[in-house]
DNA sequence: CTAACATGCAACTTTTCGGTTGCATGTGCC
DNA sequence: GGCACATGCAACCGAAAAGTTGCATGTTAG
């Protein structure tokens, strides 16, 4: 048995957190990301200049972006220009400071029932 | 080398962060890295417990994890042991700080221009 | 010793993902 | 109008991911 199990609530905030992560889990997307963070909005044909992959490809990738929040989009004219989302990024970095947190606390929390 | 790249460099340990981001992007594995923060060691046995998936499935999302340096295990007796790495958690953080910062120091370039 | 437990190993199935090609549509400009 | 540009849409493909089943192996406790 698990004698002094602490059946807390679990932050069930991180399972939300999981599309976000999955997101940013890819080369070419993190390659995008860092692009629009630049500030400037971007065309579709901007973002694939330079890339090894087709324009379509690049639109895929921003649309799995663009459903995680972490991006969006405006129509220009006959351009489609995108642009970064930072509140998602913070939000996603805030997931794993509460990780981080949590560790830390456990790590007292042991440290503490030694040293008694 | 790195002769003091000057400009034109791409943001570099960006693209080292996408395989960490492409591991916790997955509900069932944000599941174990959410467990194991509690800070005690876990066998696979106790992983499984509870979740909807076999005991093989949570082995192979384990070992993901592993391979991104997130966890790592030990052995004890009949038993694999798993627990968490949190100075891999902390870098993946550091990563969306860097873009978050990037991303402020453009919007602040972007003022002062317009106020010029 | 042996039975129960904890795990390892391997083959296999089913989706999902990253990417492509080909063609259609909307827009700006001379 | 007409052409070049920017993008949309859809079918298709191969590879990897997620998960399963079945069985073998090492370990611990009676």
């Amino acid at each position: 048995m698990t004698p002094h199990t602490p059946r807390k609530a679990k932050p069930p905030a991180l399972q939300k957190a999981a599309p976000l992560f999955a997101a940013l889990g890819d080369p070419t997307r993190l390659r995008l990301v860092a692009a629009l963070c630049a500030g400037s909005a971007l065309s579709i044909a901007e973002l694939t200049a330079g890339a090894a992959i087709t324009r379509q490809a690049v639109t895929k990738h921003l649309e799995v972006l663009d459903d995680a929040g972490l991006v969006h989009d405006l129509r220009r004219g006959r351009k489609r220009l995108w642009q970064l989302e930072p509140a998602r990024i913070d939000e996603a970095r805030r997931s794993l400071e509460a990780i981080s947190r949590q560790w830390d606390q456990a790590l007292q929390q042991l440290k503490a029932f030694v040293e008694k």
